[in-house]
DNA sequence: GCCGTTTTCGGCCCGACTGTTTTCAGTCG
């Protein structure tokens, strides 16, 4: 996937470009960036693309001309851009880096080399401490302090926080903004309330007509490390996890249009924008305007998007990848909910635990608004986990049975969480899994296979027949393990051809399958499962992070399986 | 450098905040 790469090169030319004279240049700079977030937000390889269609495909990208298309495909072709390494000569900095840093763009970074020859951020540390640079023209103590600053911070940045992580922190603010009575309202905007899987920082919004008075509890709160710019309307801070958090304090009348601006995505917004244009309005963060300038009444995100003559659309949807178009034709689906999912069908209970027991496991599911779960301990290879073996795993089916006689409304499912050994056989006897429920099958070893042995030592497994559910489908761990190397068309095919349902494991730092996997699969006649894979009570909670990932595939309630009460769940396991 | 139901030429989003500037430039989102 060289999407990422191409960006990255497009954003550094557009910093490159953006210091040149010429009348034309600052938008040229702009067509850069733009491309760059066209390509950096693209779902499909760049070179897909460009293999299927050409440079005609390439042209087809929104921002995408004759010139860039034709940057891209010399990249594609030589692996450089001959603009970049011209214009990269004149400046040979580090220019990722130095603007990486709080109150650095393009021009200071610029400015810092033809003066001071400064390069990257080791070399602009040592011209601070040197007093070098707030002796500058246009700098001065404060921006060399505030430089300073921004360094430390960068080293202490987390870059993107996953989701699990940022959320609850997000949440816990917006609480203590609203206990203060300061606010109207407040919630979490920005890609968390898109809820991808990871934030590269909060957007909070807050309703309210005291905003200093709310900034100042803002920049107070004990989740926040330090200020970064602080205004009545608008506040930066640095959080303690890692990433900055925005606050912004809206007025009432703007709040709808505030709401749809700061959830994003960017991409989102200028389709929406330019359709608001082309029906004679404006869009902004104030409110919708028609050609007159008089803002039109919204009263809930739902109205503008009404009055642009589209469908509301849930946030997770809002990717530019043809919700637009869907929203215009009203045929916006209605996406499975966290109060759909009925049942788990992937957890780890044991008899007497080290950690809690079945019977606190069977009540936090519970707790969780559930009505049935399935128990499906590891198997004998993953030693680790303490994984039993077939006559363990009867034993404790006897433990299941005699706990589901004491409970009422609720019923515990047997299973097994069964290993897909390297050579794509199961981790039990076929006896053992035929007694069972609801077995999941996983890959927890021998990642590193070719795509066509990985390929075929799922696929064997789940021609089995013995398999309900095919756990963390790719086996990613987000920020941490790469996808193990896996031909997913064909493992669909075989998981359609075997009804076995595909997981979203919705362990914050796996979301597996993630969202353009999701809307692969779905293409395919298979059913999908939302499991928390809890290993602990407080897991259950984590299912918000499953549904959350299947609403970003745009799947509905009828694709999932454990959406679905225990009779019709028990009926579709049997088969 | 892109783009076209006001244009194949002449437009291209803009407001908040900060520092160093005495009227504005740079950064950020």
């Amino acid at each position: 996937m060289e999407n990422k790469a191409i960006a990255d090169l497009f954003e550094e030319i557009a910093d490159m470009l953006s210091v040149d004279d010429a009348p034309t240049a600052r938008f040229e700079v702009r067509a850069y960036q733009k491309a760059a977030l066209t390509i950096g937000t693209l779902q499909e390889p760049i070179e897909d693309i460009y293999r299927k269609e050409g440079v005609e495909g390439l042209m087809k990208l929104p921002g995408i001309g004759k010139g860039l298309a034709g940057h891209i495909e010399e990249y594609l072709k030589t692996g450089k851009i001959r603009k970049y390494v011209d214009l990269k000569k004149k400046y040979p900095i580090d220019m990722k880096q130095l603007t990486g840093i709080e109150g650095i763009g393009a021009k200071k970074a610029i400015a810092l080399y033809k003066n001071l020859g400064i390069r990257n951020v080791a070399e602009l540390k040592k011209a601070i401490d040197a007093h070098k640079v707030s002796s500058l023209e246009g700098f001065g103590e404060k921006s060399a302090e505030l430089m300073k600053k921004g360094i430390a911070l960068q080293e202490a940045s987390k870059g993107r926080l996953l989701l699990g992580e940022a959320l609850p922190v997000a949440e816990e603010m917006v609480e203590k903004l609203k206990e203060s009575g300061l606010v109207k309202d407040a919630l979490v905007a920005g890609s968390a309330r898109r809820w991808r899987e990871t934030v590269g920082d909060l957007d909070i919004l807050a309703l309210s007509d005291k905003g200093t008075e709310v900034m100042d509890l803002f920049t107070s709160l004990p989740e926040v490390a330090s200020t970064v710019v602080k205004g009545p309307t608008k506040t930066t801070v640095w959080l303690k996890i890692g990433i900055e958090s925005d606050l912004r304090v809206i007025a009432p009348e703007s709040f709808p249009a505030a709401l749809q601006y700061f959830t994003g995505s960017k991409n989102h917004n200028i389709e929406v924008r330019t359709i608001a244009i082309r029906k004679g309005y404006k869009l902004n963060e104030y409110g919708l305007f028609d050609s007159k300038n008089k803002q039109v009444q919204t009263k809930r995100e739902e109205d503008i998007y009404d009055k642009l003559g589209m469908q509301w659309m849930p946030p997770e949807m809002r990717e530019a990848i043809g919700e637009v178009k869907l929203a215009q034709e009203r045929k916006i689906p209605k996406l499975v909910e966290l109060g759909d999912i009925k049942g788990d069908m992937h957890t780890h209970a044991r008899g007497e635990g080290v950690t809690d027991t079945l019977e606190e496991m069977v009540g936090a599911a519970r707790g969780a608004g559930l009505e049935y779960m399935a128990v499906t301990n590891h198997t004998k290879s993953l030693g680790i986990e303490k994984g039993m073996d077939d006559a363990q795993f009867m034993s404790f089916f006897k433990t299941l049975d005699k706990l589901n006689d004491t409970l009422k409304g609720f019923t515990v499912l047997k299973g097994a969480e069964v290993d897909i050994l390297k050579n794509g056989s199961l981790d039990l006897e076929n006896g053992t899994l035929k007694a069972m429920d609801s077995v999941v099958a996983s890959v927890h070893s021998n990642f590193k296979m070719s795509e066509e042995e990985m390929t075929a030592r799922v696929i064997r497994a789940l021609d089995t027949g013995l398999v309900h559910i095919l756990g963390h489908p790719t086996g990613r761990i987000i920020n941490k393990r790469e996808a193990y190397p896996i031909n997913l068309e064909k493992v669909f095919e075989a998981a359609e051809r075997n009804n076995v349902a595909l997981e979203i494991n919705s362990f914050p730092d796996r979301l597996d399958l993630n969202d353009t996997n999701i809307m692969k699969a779905s293409s395919y006649k298979v059913r999908f499962a939302i499991d928390s894979d809890s290993h602990r009570m407080s897991h259950f909670a984590d299912l918000r992070y499953g549904v959350g990932t299947a609403r970003r595939g745009w799947l509905t309630k009828g694709r999932i399986l454990n959406a679905t009460h225990i009779e019709e769940v028990t009926k579709i396991l049997k088969r």
